[in-house]
RNA sequence: GCCGAAGUGGCGGAAUUGGCAGACGCACACGACUCAAAAUCGUGCGCCCUCCGGGCAUGUGGGUUCAACUCCCACCUUCGGCACCA
């Protein structure tokens, strides 16, 4: 007898995987790829439970899919660009590549300490030259198809992080790194046009079957498409100066009773110019520009407004309304005027009540009649039209068409779309990143860095004195170079790229890590890509997901891929908790996998992490949970370790007694529940306790049967079988019993069981019996029991006879198979 | 405010197509083994009652149905996303 080592055993197979080169893929045009991939990590150090977590998903789907034939490939790698090492650089005064390249091998250590099947020969790194050469390829890819502009914007500056951030990494006006406070500035920067693609990125989400639901709509929600008019209102006192507005009701057109500017809408200095108003415009606008993002957006109940002095001619009707700026109205979204209509808004309805603004009704509800002395809300709802001589009594739907239409005639207006997406800002005022490949130069302008000079290469030795890495603007000899257009003086662009951008094709690298003449080669990216299955946390819902998403159509614009889309299937992963909250250092909640590994082994740690919840859900971390599934690994391992095919002697015991049956049907209720769950339902849990009970059969099988038969070809098939379906889940222990089964070649290289559907059959099942819906009592009747026969048994059984005295049957209902139930009255 | 997800024993969770609610695991209790403990094996384990047997139970209140965790309506709570979005 030998205790369960999983120390032992799990590096022993650990090491000897890694020799064989086991998990290395290779393409196969004959064979079905299967790419399954888990979000790769930042190298911030060590692993986590949420690393293990989705390592351990990813896994059990790799290595299922090996067992069920596909040619898989299962690649890891490294997003290592990124403030964390500046930080940590300056902490410990270490360069940040070496700091970088540190974490990587132990988290590398760790990872394979797991026994995770990765193609290591598959490793990327995003901070390498061989890998951001191509990042800035693409870079140029954008730029000369006007994808990539620089422009003097609006933009989010994160102070403590000292560099700007892009819409997506701005959470509740909070940075989503350090979570400071962000500012607004106006800085010239490099943004991709990923507006450009609005349509097709919120379209194309329809096409994502296998994508969750709310991973498409948080994705819907960024976008925000909004459908209605833009309409061109003219200043009374100003007939050259054009106020256009953004509204998905130009239905209500005539119900416009005022008109509000933001505070930065380029027209509110002249139209106040020289007016008695002009100080208190100016410092309002001033005030209200003053406010950071929060402040401003917070105060939901106060709306200001401020009267400009000035008038606004609506074009519908030629009618005069008053011109205000209010600090409502957002110059970033729309056009940063909005037209007031008290009537059908609510919002518009408190500010005019706020106010004294008038009040019009417009659209009548259908069989209701409202008017503007009494109502008390506005009627945002659908109606008829009033109030708009040449569009009255048309529903508003077709007033929306119809005036939208006569608007365009004149010249006034027109059908518009309006999205909530702004362009990506991808420049950061960073060191640790990929030198965006730029150069400016006085006679030519901005110079794209030919391709010839790829990579436009960091420089590696930093001062580190300071508090901070300098930037690349503070090194002269990166800063001032030639102009590859004309030779003359010029300098690079010292801005590097947003870390996202590193992050957005990786998944595409991993198909051909080592090509030099391309970001990767069209023929492993068509055999491999896209990803059939992505595995990672909710967090990326817009971010990493949606830029990832663009950058995939950018390239299928430019024919270098023929995929649009770049994950199939996605499956996004609960968080780790314990103690009914995140795990984190200041609550001291944390278990880190290492300790698990090295007290249990990581066999125990992948199979609780699977069992404790379905994947997507969120998990809570119990210490004895853990030791439970130790437990049934160790029940496990004792099974295997008392089986003695030596004994096996006696062929004389076909096995076909009643427990034989039982066990063959066990063994085969539990392969086509196991496979079920991997393949079609995604839940583990199931899966393992499918596993669990299978080997509470067995166990009872060998109390229940003689010596010679608990080391026969039965157990020893259900064994083998057992083994099998437990490979992808524990693949170390797994590993080491087929092999103590006497079986050559590794686990991992066999066929996944089938299971047989004339062994589930039963001759026999139980019938629940209810009368009135209620269960009265049980019958063990024929499998193949006609449903005249059922009503029969049920009705012969003595405890519902009882119950039937004096009582009509009225109807019965059969469900074969499974109950039978007589409606009496 | 809008959109979405969820709510089941002491706990994590299961119930896949409307058909026995609580699989599997944890915790707990009892028994066996042991000098003892651990480990292991076995048994029990939703709540209540008058314990034969019956009643009540899947957030709350209604409804549909022979039958509802599952479908419909209204509501409550928690979590997530978006949010002066025009």
């Amino acid at each position: 007898m030998t205790n369960y080592n999983p120390k032992k055993i799990e590096e022993y197979w650990q090491k000897k995987w890694e020799e064989d080169d086991f998990y290395r893929s290779a393409m196969d045009k004959d064979r079905e790829k299967y790419y399954v991939l888990e979000m790769f990590p930042y190298p911030s150090g060590k692993l986590h439970m949420g690393h293990m977590r989705v390592y351990s998903i990813g896994d059990v789907l790799a290595r299922f899919s090996r067992m069920r034939g596909y040619n898989v490939i299962h690649p890891m790698g490294w997003d290592a660009f990124g403030l964390p090492a500046e930080n940590a650089a300056i902490e410990n005064r270490v360069n940040p590549k070496e700091w970088t390249t540190k974490n990587i091998e132990h988290m590398k250590k760790q990872q394979k300490r797991l026994g995770a099947s990765y193609d290591w020969q598959r490793e990327v790194n995003t901070s390498s030259p061989e890998y951001y050469r191509w990042s800035q390829w693409l870079f140029l890819l954008m730029y000369k198809k006007g994808l990539a502009y620089k422009k003097k914007a609006s933009v989010n500056w994160c102070n403590r992080c000292e560099t700007v951030l892009a819409n997506e990494q701005v959470e509740k006006g909070l940075c989503w790194r350090c979570s400071s406070p962000v500012e607004t500035r106006d800085l010239e920067q490099w943004f991709l046009k990923i507006t450009d693609y609005a349509d097709r990125l919120l379209y194309d989400l329809d096409t994502l079957e296998d994508w969750p639901e709310r991973v498409k709509i948080m994705q819907q929600n960024w976008i925000g498409r909004s459908e209605g008019a833009e309409i061109t209102f003219r200043v009374k006192e100003f007939p050259d100066e054009e106020i256009r507005v953004f509204t998905t009701r130009p239905d209500t057109l005539f119900g416009v009773t005022y008109m509000v500017l933001a505070p930065e809408h380029p027209l509110v200095e002249n139209l106040v110019r020289g007016t008695d108003k002009e100080e208190e415009v100016l410092a309002f606008v001033s005030q209200v520009r003053k406010e950071s993002e929060i402040e401003r957006t917070s105060e939901e109940s106060s709306k200001i407004g401020l009267f400009t002095g000035r008038y606004a001619i609506n074009p519908i009707n030629g009618e005069k309304v008053p011109i205000l700026i209010g600090n409502y109205v957002l110059m970033a979204y729309g056009t940063g005027a909005v037209m007031g209509v008290p009537a059908h808004d609510q919002r518009d309805f408190l500010f005019a009540g706020k106010y004294n603004l008038p009040i019009r009704t417009v659209i009548q509800p259908p069989g209701e009649k409202i008017t503007a002395e009494t109502m008390t809300e506005a009627y945002p709802g659908e109606g008829h039209m009033v109030n708009s001589p040449g569009f009255d009594g048309l529903s508003n739907k077709e007033g929306m068409r119809e005036i939208t239409e006569h608007l365009r005639k004149e010249n006034l207006g027109g059908f518009r779309i309006t999205y909530r997406l702004r362009d990506w800002l991808i420049s950061r005022q960073r060191y640790w990143g990929a030198p965006i490949p730029i150069i400016y130069c006085d006679k030519c302008g901005n110079v794209p860095v030919p391709e010839s000079d790829l990579p436009v290469k960091l420089p590696l030795e930093v001062e580190l004195s300071g508090n901070r890495v300098p930037s690349l603007a503070h090194y002269p000899d990166f800063v001032n170079t030639r102009c590859p257009t004309c030779g003359g003086p010029a300098r690079r662009e010292t801005d590097t790229m947003d870390t996202f951008i590193c992050s957005s094709w990786y998944f595409m690298r991993f198909t051909s890590p080592h090509s030099e003449k391309a970001p990767f080669d069209r023929e492993s990216v068509d055999y491999w890509m896209p990803v059939d299955q992505y595995i990672g946390g909710i967090e990326h819902a817009v971010l990493h997901l949606l830029y990832a998403r663009f950058f995939t159509k950018v390239l299928y614009d430019a024919g270098l891929v023929k995929v649009e889309e770049p994950f199939s299937r996605l499956l996004a992963q609960g968080m780790v908790y314990k103690d009914g909250s995140k795990m984190s250092k200041s609550r001291g909640n944390v278990v880190t996998p290492d300790e698990i590994v090295k007290k249990y082994g990581a066999d125990t740690g992948r199979l609780f992490i699977l069992f404790a919840a379905p994947p997507e859900k969120d998990l809570d971390w119990n210490d004895q949970g853990v030791e439970g599934c130790h437990r049934f690994l160790r029940r496990i391992w004792r099974l295997i370790d008392d089986f003695q095919p030596e004994l096996k002697s006696t062929p004389d015991h076909p096995g076909n007694r009643e427990e034989d049956v039982a066990l063959e049907r066990s063994l085969h209720v539990a392969i086509k529940k196991v496979t079920v769950d991997i393949q079609e339902r995604f839940n583990f849990n199931t899966a393992i306790s499918a596993i669990m009970e299978l080997v509470n059969s067995i166990y009872s099988y060998r109390q229940s049967s003689p010596a010679e038969q608990q080391n026969g070809p039965l157990l020893n098939e259900t064994l083998s079988k057992m083994v099998l379906l437990l490979a992808p889940f524990a693949p170390h222990l797994a590993e080491e019993a087929w092999s103590r089964l006497g079986h050559g070649d590794s686990v991992h290289q066999q066929s996944w069981p089938q299971y047989e559907p004339e062994k589930l059959q039963v001759d026999e099942v139980e019938i629940v019996i209810q009368v009135n819906g209620k269960v009265r009592g049980r019958m063990t009747v024929a499998a193949n029991c006609s449903e005249e026969e059922l009503v029969e048994a049920a009705r012969g059984n003595d405890r519902i006879d009882q119950l039937l005295q004096g009582k009509k049957v009225v109807k019965t209902i059969t469900v074969p198979g499974r109950l039978v139930n007589l409606v009496v009255r």
